[in-house]
DNA sequence: AAATCCGACAACCGCATCGGA
DNA sequence: TTCCGATGCGGTTGTCGGATT
């Protein structure tokens, strides 16, 4: 092929390109062209993209047809917000996987991971930002599973009660959960550090380095005596009711069982939390537990439930040191069942008040 | 009432992976 | 084995509507 005849080839594609560039629409979708995609999908099915945008006489491009079709009009998508238990899923998901939308999605039916991904970001992330903590850091990992997922079961068993009241059909019965004391690396009595204790990850399983995920870096050091002692424990804290995102009942169901894939558990959440360790706690009045994953903010219930900063500060400042942070999911849930007074979130607490106190020095930096 | 800000969500883009030729 | 098109995935941007100033 001579230089001058590929010239005027390239000249060629160029300008086509440049004509098909002209006439593919971008933007948001018509009515019009929701109607030719479905008409089309309803007649031919689903895939082979490309060709469904040439074919179907519309000017978009083969993956804006299928995001189009994926995520808006495919019959099976659900609308509206995301309920308490989806959010739980998504929380105990992520912890699992990371960034995994599709994959967390896939546990999640009618949402897609689009959906899930702006949830992720728009709410969760905006909570930590407010903390000026990252989302992938430990702290507010912690702050997640100790206080936000614990009231989304308060709201879910907020909504069942509600349900039940108003005479619905009478839940299911939860799905029998070991003690914990029966999992492995959970027992109550063996406070273990060791990062992960025996959970059942496939090998790709665990949620990408660097990008979340809320297992711990091993902490071989055990509770600090200092803060694990009632004596130093500050009276005022409230409780803390705190669970692995490995929770043992995911364990005994298989390494990948959801909450969705339990079904009943999720039916009558009170059940689920007892289960879980977390009945009889005191979570705050119902309305603190709506503000926390919907008006209102973490930093803000935080703000509300840390009862003082001196109080919290003279915890701190008594001898206490620096509190530990979550030594380890098994350690951590070791530490809610069998009810050492320490606490895996103390240092979110203390943060928290030197944070409002003026004490930036305290945090961890901003993002 | 107008301007601005902000949250939510739809859509796009670039890259990775897969499968068939 | 290599190439290439199709598809999937995750990050990012754009748009819109409601809230706030």
């Amino acid at each position: 092929m001579s230089q001058r005849k590929g010239a005027a080839m390239a000249a060629v594609t160029s300008s086509k390109h440049e004509e098909e560039a002209m006439e593919l629409r971008r933007g948001p979708w018509t009515l019009e062209e929701d109607n030719l995609l479905m008409n089309y999908i309803a007649c031919h099915g689903e895939g082979r993209w490309n060709l469904l945008a040439r074919c179907s006489g519309l000017k978009r491009t083969g993956k804006s047809c299928r995001l189009r079709w994926l995520n808006y009009l495919k019959p099976d998508i659900k609308r509206g917000n995301l309920t308490p238990e989806e959010q739980l899923l998504i929380l105990e998901l992520h912890s699992k996987w990371g960034n995994r939308w599709s994959r967390i999605a896939q546990h999640l039916p009618g949402r897609t991971d689009n959906e899930i991904k702006n949830y992720w970001r728009t709410r969760v992330q905006k909570q930590a930002r407010q903390l000026r903590v990252d989302a992938n850091s430990a702290v507010f990992r912690d702050a997640v599973r100790c206080y936000w997922m614990p009231r989304l079961l308060e709201k879910m068993a907020a909504t069942s009660s509600a349900q039940a009241h108003h005479g619905e059909l009478p839940l299911p019965p939860p799905p029998p959960l070991l003690p914990s004391s029966h999992i492995p690396g959970m027992a109550a009595s063996s406070p273990s550090p060791v990062h992960g204790g025996s959970q059942p990850h496939d090998a790709t399983s665990s949620a990408p380095a660097g990008s979340g995920g809320y297992g711990y870096p091993v902490d071989p050091s055990p509770p600090s005596t200092s803060t694990s002692g009632s004596a130093s424990t500050p009276a005022a804290l409230p409780p803390v009711p705190c669970f692995s995102s490995e929770l043992s009942w995911v364990d005994q169901y298989g390494p990948y069982a959801s909450y969705a894939d339990l079904g009943g558990a999720f039916d009558d959440p009170a059940a689920l939390a007892g289960s879980l360790g977390l009945d009889g706690l005191d979570l705050g009045p119902a309305d603190d537990c709506d503000a926390v994953y919907s008006d209102s903010t973490l930093l803000d219930y935080l703000n509300s439930t840390c009862a003082g900063g001196g109080t919290m500060m003279a915890a701190v400042g008594g001898g206490s040191g620096h509190a530990n942070s979550c030594g380890g999911g098994a350690a951590m849930v070791g530490s809610v069942y069998a009810s050492p007074p320490w606490r895996a979130t103390d240092e979110l607490y203390y943060q928290a008040a030197a944070w409002k106190l003026g004490d930036h020095h305290q945090w961890g930096g901003g993002i």
